[in-house]
DNA sequence: AGTTAAACCTGGTTGC
DNA sequence: TGCAACCAGGTTTAAC
């Protein structure tokens, strides 16, 4: 599911209701990507700080007074987080719970791409190691159109990947990446390096406006995304190209098409989208 | 070094 | 109805 949009909206719902918990308990499903890196019980007794995002990662910062680490977490492909009191009896797909003095928050994921990890701090692996290589924050004003397009520019593959491979900014995935490449009329295909300035400034700007308004909507729903609270996304009704090939494009009538590009689906209009 | 494929895993949908 | 094939929001790791 989860693109930044999902994440932040689902951060906003934890941050509040945890910020000071104490941990009561940690349960373990089946294994997700990563082995936790940490016997649950050291965790017992640690008090939960302010969650923060990074990309598409949650950071949870647990601490006995002084800072002692926290945990990573993923929602990969399928997860999502939930926080209720009392919790419900674990399912096939809860794989992780974290028993709190002010509620259990419990990651469920079918496909079991996400993950939770022990780290020491943001600066420790395995943190350091996992978002170490993420370009920059979306709404980071430090991220202007002349360093989104000279990061464009060192990139030789098709635009899309490069959306997708976060190198430029982060948080777009495979919907998002589309439906701002279509509001910039940017073919997916398109080389990133043969990008001009002001067509990287729009894709910017697509970027940002896409990521937002999905933000506003709670993220987009196709299947298991919903938030904290269990309320689900609504930018999926909203999506003009994303699931809409054979259907005509809403700015040019021209049929949308989907084509297969680094083993992902894109969705583009062959006729206002130019390489 | 940069780009592309394979892998991780489950379940829903589609088509024969 | 049954079953195989394909598809899905991500990202690391291995292979060209």
């Amino acid at each position: 599911m989860p693109e930044l949009p999902e994440v932040e909206v689902t951060r906003r719902g934890i941050d509040r209701p945890l910020r000071d918990a104490t941990v009561l308990g940690v349960r373990l499903g089946k294994p997700l990507r990563w082995p936790l890196g940490v016997k649950p019980e050291a965790l017992l007794g640690t008090m939960i700080g302010p969650v923060a995002r990074r990309g598409k990662y949650l950071w949870l910062p647990l601490h006995r007074g002084n800072p002692a680490g926290g945990l990573l977490l993923h929602l990969g492909m399928s997860g999502s987080l939930s926080l209720a009191t009392p919790v419900p009896p674990a399912g096939a797909h809860d794989h992780f719970d974290l028993e709190t003095s002010r509620g259990t928050l419990r990651l469920t994921d079918p496909r079991r791409f996400g993950a939770v990890v022990w780290s020491e701090s943001l600066d420790a692996d395995p943190a350091a190691r996992l978002l170490g290589a993420l370009g920059p924050e979306p709404f980071d004003p430090a991220l202007t159109p002349e360093s989104f397009h000279a990061a464009l520019q060192r990139r030789r593959a098709p635009i899309k990947a490069v959306l997708l491979s976060g190198a430029a900014v982060v948080g777009a995935g495979n919907i998002y990446a589309c439906e701002a490449l279509h509001a910039a009329g940017i073919h997916p295909g398109a080389r990133s390096d043969r990008i001009s300035r002001p067509r990287a400034a729009k894709l910017l700007e697509a970027v940002r406006a896409t990521l937002a308004r999905a933000l506003e909507l709670g993220g987009s729903t196709l299947r298991d995304f919903h938030d904290a609270q269990g309320v689900a996304g609504g930018f999926q009704l909203e999506a003009r190209v994303y699931g809409r090939a054979g259907q005509p494009c809403p700015r040019c009538g021209v049929l949308l098409q989907r084509r297969v590009q680094g083993q992902r689906a894109s969705y583009f209009c062959p006729g206002c989208q130019r390489r």
